[in-house]
DNA sequence: TGTACATCAGTGAACGCGCGTTCACTGATGTAC
DNA sequence: TGTACATCAGTGAACGCGCGTTCACTGATGTAC
């Protein structure tokens, strides 16, 4: 096992574990120039190694921005998984805690969430991903419906459709608002809209009094 | 004026309005390989110019993405407020129409739409594209009013807030249901995920009887 | 109407740069005996 | 416990490539008179 010397700074002549250290690399190069803008060289060179060690772990950038996608959904699924709390106190609550969460691990983590969603990478091409992903969606399936069981079943919406729901209106409120993007020139905080926009949509599916 | 010759093909020397040529040729390339994913040297070759043509034009690559988000904003705009056709026949039933162009628009305008939202453009630092900007939004805005005026103005939201909501949840949907995208294994079209998130925020504000 | 001339919007060649990728290599690690 | 050796995970040099950018230039256009 490599170790840092006195300094805590050179390696020995193995890194240890390079895989890891080029996706750790990534994430501030990820953060400032976007999933997409920094390259296999740069992120060798911050990991401390010669541009061409990366190939021994990844067969280019992509596979990298996959990895660090990986990483991310099961970071992702942790804190939803945490947040959700096995539905306590109550489900409604702990709903709301999940959307919450959404925000706070965008913004925690914003390199993980930009390879996650706005890299490109084809997660049905890459099954350790798929896996990964989908594990963060069943959480929220799994809410919605612990939700929906409250309603009497002829007004019930399907979960995977309320899951969804959510999914896309937190994510477009992550997109629009929760970095100084695009349309972030609005009079409300992130936080204001996700809470606001969720209490309306609950309500229409009756799940809070009006 | 430059025109093309016989074969349609060959232009003279001038090309005669470069600029748009360079924001046409952009397009197919954004859409294949993302708005940050081609070079200005392509786009050159693309309109049928050298790579030196563009610099009268632009300053930078990035200067070409801002003229096709702000041509996109443009569009969007008209395309809304076509949709909204002054509020008829109802508030309700135009709004719902303004979501669908919505939708419409970024599976008609792929590339416009990446620019727009997925460059990483600053809008607000380009006043031109601000307005462009602003102007869609205004539209969004208008409509939310007209919709919250038939509410009694007790239980009357802010439109700015709904607005915020509506283009939050369809930026969402865009995203993650609109094009072979991450999560795109759901098992809802982007258009019932719309329309039916749509239906239940509505009637959450007590516009739609449930 | 014609001519001279200024201006504009292109060309094409050139350059430096950094990336991706490959290769033979070598230091470090792990294991068989 | 020590030694030989196979394997692994790095190095560093090299290469070809395409991009960004600049430059002096030139063909086309517009306009003053």
């Amino acid at each position: 096992m490599a170790e840092p010397d006195d300094a805590g700074q050179r390696r020995s002549y193995h890194h240890g574990n390079l895989r890891q250290g080029l996706i750790d690399a990534a994430l501030p190069l990820i953060e400032a120039k976007g999933p997409l803008g920094f390259t296999l060289a740069e992120a060798a060179r911050a990991a401390g190694v010669s541009t061409a060690a990366p190939y021994r772990h990844f067969r280019g950038r992509d596979e990298l921005i996959e990895a660090v996608a990986e990483e991310g959904f099961l970071l992702f699924g942790d804190q939803l998984e945490s947040a959700w709390n096995g539905g306590r106190p109550s489900a409604l609550s702990a709903f709301m805690a999940v959307g919450r969460a959404y925000l706070a691990f965008a913004r925690s983590h914003p390199a993980h969430y930009m390879a996650m969603f706005e890299s490109g990478v084809s997660i049905a091409g890459n099954p350790d991903l798929a896996r990964a992903a989908d594990r963060a969606m069943a959480i929220l399936i799994h809410a919605a419906e612990r939700l929906a069981e409250r309603l009497p079943p002829d007004r019930r919406p399907p979960a995977t459709m309320v899951a969804n729901h959510i999914w896309a209106f937190s994510h477009g409120v992550v997109e629009l608002f929760g970095r100084g993007r695009p349309g972030a020139r609005a009079p409300y905080s992130a936080d204001e809209m996700l809470e606001s926009g969720a209490v309306i949509y609950l309500q229409g599916l009756g799940l809070i009094p009006t």
